[in-house]
DNA sequence: GCGACAG
DNA sequence: ATCTTGTCGC
């Protein structure tokens, strides 16, 4: 597909993207809700992919489970990142869905949602194709955002997309190079915000997708870690 | 028109 | 994303 076909496809889905406007936090986790993580990792060829999974309600680490795929047909090109890297997202959840009927409550993808130039990115794909709540976040940005954004823990700096916020520079601690937060779908910004600070963690990196991150590196170098490995 | 642009 | 050592700082 070029881009242009692409570009189009992105705008008729983005209209079909659900953003809550308040303020809110309308996801109440229940006993057994699990919130997800996920990131990929690539070798010459394959892509692991992991899904780490926490208890919404306490926040309880659970396991990471780490599945290994094809390399995507496709090669990734920014603005278009969903299409090489959601289905591997997709497929992962398929399969443990298959082996243990888990159903995520929030997924929390490894890229942005609608901080994006045509407010579509990863996490509101994969949102859409799940019909689950996901969240978007990213280590760099796609959109201007203040860098008046304030040096201390928790600072935050909206980024706009024609004058509509779209997602937050967020400083996840004192001096550290900011992160950025967007709603991907079935979800407020508000609420995109107050889960990725309640998971948080002590490093720069969301704590959930660092540990999804140390998986599929570990894994995709054959070594062992904190996480389990599924064969298919 | 040109450049910038997640992983 | 991936290829890679030491090094500065809390």
């Amino acid at each position: 597909m070029r881009n242009q076909e692409r570009d189009k496809e992105q705008e008729e889905l983005a209209a079909q993207v659900i953003i809550y406007e308040d303020t809110n936090h309308r996801i109440k986790f229940k006993g057994e809700d699990a919130v997800c993580s996920m990131d990929v990792a690539y070798t010459e060829d394959c892509a692991f992919v992991s899904c780490d999974i926490i208890r919404g309600k306490t926040g309880e680490w659970i396991n990471t489970f780490v599945t290994v795929h094809p390399l995507p047909a496709t090669p990734y090109e920014s603005g278009y990142f969903a299409y090489y890297e959601g289905p591997l997202l997709e497929e992962c959840l398929q399969i443990l869905n298959k082996k243990y009927k888990f159903v995520p409550s929030l997924v929390i993808v490894d890229g942005h949602g609608l901080a994006h130039p045509r407010k579509f990115g990863i996490a509101c794909w994969l949102g859409l194709r799940l019909n689950i709540p996901t969240i978007g976040v990213a280590k760099k940005p796609m959109l201007k955002y203040n860098t008046q954004l304030g040096d201390g823990k928790g600072s935050i700096a909206p980024m706009l997309l024609d004058d509509e916020v779209v997602g937050v520079a967020f400083r996840s601690n004192k001096g550290v190079k900011p992160i950025f937060i967007s709603p991907g779908h079935l979800i407020s910004l508000e609420t995109s915000i107050y889960m990725i600070k309640r998971f948080h963690g002590e490093y720069r990196i969301f704590e959930p997708i660092r540990r999804a991150d140390q998986a599929v590196r570990k894994a995709s170098k054959g070594e062992e870690g904190d996480y389990e490995l599924i064969d298919y």
